[in-house]
DNA sequence: TTTAACGATGTAATGTTGTAACGTGCATCG
DNA sequence: CGATGCACGTTACAACATTACATCGTTAAA
């Protein structure tokens, strides 16, 4: 049922799942209206930290964003406020953990559940991601062909990107 | 020609693929072969931290293992050296990084290279392995796709594990 | 047989990532 | 009003990881 990345079927079924992916401002708009609707505020220190996440185009440690949202502010974020509103975005789904990174990612389209595949650089640290629902589909099905409930599948590739190649 | 981890066809080729287990002398013996094989030394402080490192079920902390190898030789390990030793396991194969656990895991089956993905129950910390390798030759086809080389494939799933469901 | 080189490990210090515990301010609602 | 709940602040600490340099033993060249 799957059929290998290098096939016109693959390809096609890549193209016809397209989601909107927002940037800047756009991005912003979904995010807060995510936020809002799973329940929660959109303050303006969650804005911030959001916004300072946005920025980034490689996964940001916590740290990183503390001390952007701390400039931006004139006034210290301690680490485990931006802690406390990473779990957040990530249980609302408006950002990704990037395990292998220990470090975070706007999610480019919130709003929109499912697993994504990380791709990261290991020279220059950028990320992309790559939807493949048939794909996580299957690593979802094999864990819990293994007795696994309740998956959550980390998928990352590391490696070397085109432009670093 | 990916077969959902339902049906019959997936469970044969499943079962077709597998490996020498080992576990206990049998497992550390496999170790030594690996890496002398590899052209690296089997010394008794590796020796010493591979043993302890297949005494866990869990993934394993460096710290972890540095406590237990410090207390097995009766004189105190650094972390560093755990780390360094690691770092070489990791690389020859002998054991793997589990990226979700910031830890580390023993290679049932050191010799035989390829990916692995792991399973860790969010409840008791078991870690378990799949070997599927057609999944896991279709992320890394789908990064290549993407323009990435050299890839390393960081596939986990976390979740309940049966015996917690 | 010195001595240079190398690999493995030791030691110390430090940097990075993540959590716990508790306090404060502010809005809402009875 | 006072009670409740939520967001955020502050401090301290725990856990994970790296860097730089020292020591020790074996091997290889002089």
């Amino acid at each position: 049922m799957i059929d290998p990345p290098h096939t016109s079927a693959y390809i096609v079924r890549m193209a016809a799942h397209h989601h909107h992916e927002h940037a800047g401002a756009s991005l912003a708009q979904a995010a807060e209206a995510a936020l809002v609707e799973a329940g929660e505020q959109w303050t303006d220190m969650r804005s911030d930290i959001f916004a300072v996440l946005a920025t980034f185009e490689k996964p940001a440690s916590a740290y990183d964003i503390a001390d952007l949202v701390s400039q931006k502010r004139g006034k210290r974020v301690a680490p485990n406020s931006v802690y406390r509103i990473l779990d957040l975005f990530v249980a609302t789904n408006l950002a990704r953990r990037v395990e292998s990174a220990n470090a975070y990612i706007a999610n480019s389209h919130p709003g929109c559940l499912h697993d994504c595949i990380f791709l990261i650089c290991d020279s220059c640290g950028t990320a992309t991601h790559i939807d493949d629902d048939a794909l996580t589909m299957s690593v979802r099905a094999a864990a819990e062909h293994a007795g696994f409930a309740q998956v959550r599948p980390v998928i990352e590739v590391r490696g070397k990107c085109a432009d670093c190649g």
